[in-house]
RNA sequence: GUUCCCGUAGCUCAGCAGGAUAGAGCACCGGAUUCCUAAUCCGGGGGCCGUGGGUUCGAAUCCCGCCGGGAACACCA
C-alpha cells in the first residue's frame, strides 16, 4: 500500500478525464508525471508536477492546466485542499484518515510492509563475493557479501525473482598456485622438508598463499591420504591437490560467510563451465552472430608494458556493444582467459531466464565492467542488461589508527576475525551505511560505540525502546491486548500533534522508499531511512521529556496510550522490515 | 595517454531516477536536565553544491570542456 501510487493513478485519471472532454489533446506522454511528499511540508501532503510537464504539449500555461487538474483532484476521496503553487506544482493535502489506513496497513503486515509488486517476477540474478578458493576471506569481501546480499533481499521484497549467486573462480592459474602451497605445507607436516626450507621458499616467492590457514589444510589432507604425495610426479599432485584444496577453501569460505549469516542459493564453478564445454558453446554463439575475429591488439597508450609484443588473438567485438576496445577470449598459449569463461557463465545466466544481472565486485574490476556489460548484450542480443556495483575498500580503524594489513605477508585482517568481534549485525550495517563506490571507514571503536553517533546503536536503540514503552505499558495496564491486530484497531485520530501525525506520514512513506531504492540498486538507502525513522523517533521521545502530555502511556487515557503505542509498532515494524533486509536482527532489550 | 569513480557547511556524508528557500551528524556558540532508559535534549550561526558552458519552465542532479583526488588499464583473476 503506497498512497503516492494510489494518488499517482489518481492524477492519471484526472488527466485521461481532461482528454475525455476535450480539454486535453489524445496522445498526451504522462511518463514524466510525478506524485511525490513535497521536500517542505507547509506545501502539504503530496505534491504533482504533472501540470508543468504536460503544459507543453497541452499547449497551455502550466498554471492554466493546473486549475483544470487541481479542480479534479478537489473531488477525490480524502483530499482536503488543492493549492497550485510556484510554476505549476499542485500540492495536496489529505486527510489523516488516509495516512492512518496506512500505519494500520503496516501493522497488519510486519516486516512484510514495503513488500511490493513493482518487480512483476522478473528474475534477477545478484552474484556476490565470489572470492578466489585460495584462502579466507577479509574485509573487503564482507563489504561485497553485505552489499550483495541486501540488494538481493531489497529486490526480493519488491517483488523481483531473485538468485543469490556465488561464481567460483576454480579454473585459472591461481588455484595451482594454491595446490603448490599446499604442497609445501604438506611436505612440512610429512617431515619432508623443515620448516626452514618452507620459509625460504616462500621468501623467495617461490610459493605463494603463505598464510598460516593451509597448515590444517595440509594436516587434513595427510590425515586423508598419507604420505602418497610427497614422492608424485607434479602432473599427479598439481590436480589432485588443487581439487582438495579448493573443497577446503570454499568449505572455509562458506563458514565464512555463514558466520555474516550470507548464504548464497546457488554456486556456480567457473571449472564446470569450461568441463562441461560451456565455455566452447559461447563462443560459438559468439561466432555466430560475426562477433570474432582474430587480430593484434594496440598497446595500451602512456603505458606500454616492458614485454609487450604483438599477438594475434581471438578477439570479441566489444566495441560494438559500447566498449573502448575489443576483448581477448584467448591467451597466447591457445587457452580460455578469464573473460572467456565469464562470458560462458553469464551466457548461462541469461539462459537461465535471468534478464536483469548485478555483479557485485571490488573497485579495482572498474576496468572489468564495460566488456562484460557489451558481452552481456551481445549474448542476449540485448534482452539482459547487467550491473555492476563495484565496492570501494573498508579502511579498518582502531580507535582512528588505521590497522596495518599486508596481504602479502598473510597478515590481512579476516571477516572472521571481524566479525567474531564486533558480531554480524553490526557489520552488516556499517557495510550499508555508506554508499557502495564510497570508501568506508570501519572503526572498531566507534562501531561498537553505544551512542547516537553510531547508527547500528541508534537504530537499534529505538526499536528497544519501543520494546521496553510496551513493557511498560502491560506493567501499567494489565491484560491490554497489544498484538499487531489489536494496535490497528485503536483510534488513530487521536494521534493530534504535529510531530506525531509527521511520523506517521515517514511511516507511511516506507513504500515508495522500498521501491526506489530497489529500482535503483542502492541498498544503502534503506540503511539511511532507518536512521531517519529513528531519529524522528527519539525525537518525539523527547517531546515527551518536556511535555508530558506527549508521553506514550498516559496512566489516564488507554485509548491514547493505545493510539500512540501503534504509532510506536509501526515504527518498529519499519525498523524491523528494514533491518530484515539489511540481514540484520532487531533486539528487544539493551 | 585512455576509461571508471569521487569533488556538496570547518570535518564525515545524505540528497528521494530534473523540482519550490540544498539537508543530517560531528565540531562551534547559547540554553535545558527531580520525567515512559541522560545510552542526553532544545535552539543558533555556517554552503556562488570544484569550475566554465549547454539542454530545460526549472539543474547539486542530465550533456560537453577544464581543474583537483582515487582506481584500473594486452594474454592475471
Amino acid at each position: 500500500m503506497n498512497l503516492f501510487t494510489l494518488f499517482h493513478s489518481h492524477v492519471l485519471a484526472v488527466i485521461d478525464g481532461l482528454v475525455a472532454s476535450g480539454t486535453l489533446p489524445a496522445g498526451l506522454k504522462t511518463a514524466a508525471v510525478t506524485v511525490e511528499p513535497p521536500r517542505d511540508p507547509s506545501h502539504g501532503d503530496i505534491s504533482t508536477n504533472a501540470a508543468m510537464v504536460l503544459a507543453k504539449a497541452a499547449g497551455m500555461k502550466p498554471r492554466d492546466l493546473a486549475d483544470h487538474i487541481a479542480a479534479g483532484l478537489k473531488a477525490v476521496d480524502g483530499v482536503t485542499a488543492v493549492e497550485i503553487a510556484g510554476p505549476g506544482f499542485i500540492n495536496l493535502r489529505v486527510a489523516f484518515g488516509l495516512w492512518a489506513d496506512v500505519l494500520r496497513h503496516a501493522l497488519r503486515s510486519g516486516t512484510g510492509f514495503g513488500d511490493s509488486d513493482i518487480g512483476q517476477g522478473v528474475k534477477v540474478n545478484v552474484e556476490y563475493v565470489s572470492a578466489n578458493p585460495t584462502g579466507p576471506m577479509h574485509v573487503g569481501h564482507a563489504r561485497g557479501a553485505c552489499v550483495g546480499d541486501a540488494l538481493a533481499n531489497l529486490l526480493a521484497k519488491a517483488g523481483f525473482d531473485v538468485a543469490k549467486e556465488y561464481y567460483i573462480n576454480d579454473a585459472g592459474a591461481q588455484v595451482d598456485v594454491l595446490a603448490r602451497a599446499l604442497r609445501a605445507r604438506y611436505l612440512v607436516a610429512c617431515g619432508a622438508i623443515t620448516q626452514d626450507e618452507f620459509d625460504r621458499q616462500l621468501a623467495a616467492k617461490e610459493i605463494q598463499y603463505g598464510g598460516e590457514y593451509l597448515v590444517e589444510t595440509a594436516e587434513v589432507l595427510k590425515a586423508r591420504d598419507g604420505e602418497r604425495w610427497v614422492n608424485a610426479p607434479e602432473e599427479e599432485w598439481i590436480p589432485a591437490l588443487r581439487e582438495f584444496g579448493i573443497a577446503e577453501m570454499m568449505k572455509m569460505i562458506r563458514e565464512d560467510l555463514d558466520l555474516l549469516g550470507v548464504r548464497h542459493d546457488v554456486f556456480t564453478s567457473e571449472l564446470g563451465m569450461v568441463q562441461s564445454g560451456e565455455v566452447v558453446r559461447a563462443k560459438e554463439l559468439l561466432d555466430s552472430k560475426g562477433l570474432l575475429y582474430v587480430g593484434v591488439l594496440e598497446p595500451p597508450k602512456g603505458k606500454t608494458p616492458d614485454d609487450w609484443e604483438p599477438r594475434p588473438q581471438t578477439l570479441f567485438k566489444a566495441t560494438d556493444f559500447g566498449d573502448d576496445v575489443d576483448r581477448p577470449l584467448m591467451k597466447s598459449d591457445g587457452s580460455w582467459t578469464y573473460f572467456a569463461s565469464d562470458i560462458a557463465y553469464h551466457g548461462d545466466k541469461y539462459r537461465r531466464g535471468f534478464t536483469q544481472m548485478i555483479d557485485v565486485l571490488g573497485a579495482d574490476h572498474g576496468g572489468y565492467v564495460k566488456r562484460m556489460q557489451a558481452a552481456v548484450r551481445a549474448l542476449s542480443d540485448h534482452q539482459a542488461e547487467l550491473d555492476v556495483k563495484l565496492c570501494q575498500l573498508v579502511k579498518l580503524l582502531e580507535n582512528g589508527e588505521p590497522v596495518k594489513m599486508s596481504k602479502r605477508a598473510g597478515t590481512f585482517v579476516t571477516l572472521r576475525e571481524v566479525v567474531e568481534r564486533v558480531g554480524k549485525d553490526v557489520v552488516r550495517f556499517i557495510m550499508l551505511s555508506r554508499k557502495n563506490d564510497m570508501a568506508l571507514e570501519f572503526d572498531y571503536a566507534k562501531v561498537t560505540e553505544q551512542s547516537k553517533d553510531n547508527p547500528v546503536f541508534y537504530v537499534q536503540y529505538a526499536y528497544a525502546r519501543i520494546q521496553s514503552v510496551k513493557r511498560h505499558f502491560v506493567a501499567a495496564m494489565p491484560g491490554t491486548d497489544l498484538s499487531a491486530a489489536a494496535l490497528a484497531g485503536a483510534d488513530l485520530s487521536l494521534l493530534a500533534d504535529s510531530d506525531e501525525q509527521a511520523l506517521v506520514k515517514l511511516i507511511a512513506c516506507w513504500p515508495r522508499l522500498v521501491e526506489a531504492a530497489a529500482e535503483v540498486h542502492e541498498p544503502h538507502r534503506i540503511a539511511f531511512a532507518l536512521t531517519e525513522v529513528a531519529g524522528a523517533f527519539h525525537a518525539l521521545w523527547n517531546k515527551g521529556r518536556e511535555n508530558a502530555d506527549l508521553r506514550f502511556l498516559i496512566a489516564d487515557n488507554p485509548a491514547l496510550s493505545l493510539a500512540r503505542l501503534a504509532l510506536l509498532e509501526g515504527v518498529a515494524t519499519v525498523i524491523a522490515s528494514g533491518l530484515d533486509v539489511l540481514g540484520v536482527v532487531p533486539v528487544e532489550e539493551m
